[in-house]
DNA sequence: ATAATTTAGTTGCTATAACAACTACTTTTC
DNA sequence: GAAAAGTAGTTGTTATAGCAACTAAATTAT
């Protein structure tokens, strides 16, 4: 089977591309992509923890962990502690942080816009579905192949 | 929007989940899953510079630099100068390099099937059409933005 | 109630992504 | 044909991905 057909390269090749240029659109603002995505999922849902937030993005805990700290250091975010768990924390979005989601926000609505020129609302609706479920049949097979 | 309805973001989310599993199946060969597009890449057409390898694998020639280094470390790949062009490299395949892709191969093609499941071939083709389709669209717009 | 286990978060490590700046070699220009 | 411009590859740097091992706190078991 040739590269081009395999469907995981061609998912991680779009995904460069389509990251690559969402940064480039995101370079003023001082934030990275994936910064973004955890600040724009502590925006809809805040005073999750760290555990949850990287279920919620995707993301191993030990990246969260890091991409907060980036945050952190850019004031966009505060760790809380959590009055009912010491060990962990809940992150919270600041008020500077909150501006930079409304400012990015448009910026992020345009990038989907022109990466999904010429194709229809219903083909990107099944694409969106096909996505998830290709991500299900991974994380089934990858739990699979860890019984811990 | 909702980070659940971005495309950018659930492309590169399912992009990781898919490289954990092939990963996972991956790690006895040595290879990681970036190698292995070089490896099969350069399995594919051998004998191409450097700079049009990043092109076909869709990387920076950069990365793709760092990626032959570590398949030369293991001897699955050897730089020949290029007589043609001294400052050019022609990256080829060693021996060792043929069978480490011919014991992946199969691999590759199991994790696929995998991620596959309860998807029709038809649907699949139109996956990948709309993959393409969503690369070229932030190709061209990235193009546009660095006019150098 | 204390020891054993589990859990949240962090740190260490290696690999990759991408930009900028650099070296060495080619091609163009005049 | 020598200087100028361009090109292939590398190196430096910062951010992310993910595994393993660690700390500290909570939960469970005895």
């Amino acid at each position: 089977m040739l590269l081009d057909d395999s469907i995981g390269f061609l998912i991680n090749r779009t995904g460069r591309r389509v990251s690559q240029l969402f940064a480039l659109r995101l370079s003023p603002t001082g934030v990275t992509t994936e910064q973004w995505s955890v600040l724009a999922r502590l925006c809809e849902e805040d005073g999750i923890s760290q555990k949850d937030l990287a279920h919620r993005v995707g993301k191993d805990q030990t990246n969260v962990t890091r991409i907060l700290d980036q945050l952190e250091r850019k004031e966009l975010i505060v760790r809380r502690v959590n009055p009912e768990d010491r060990r962990s924390y809940l992150p919270s979005v600041t008020d500077s942080g909150r501006r930079a989601y409304e400012e990015i926000a448009p910026i992020e609505e345009n990038v989907i816009r022109l990466i999904s020129e010429g194709i229809p609302p219903e083909q990107l609706a099944a694409l969106k579905e096909l996505l998830s479920r290709i991500a299900d049949n991974a994380s089934s097979h990858l739990n699979d192949d860890r019984p811990e």
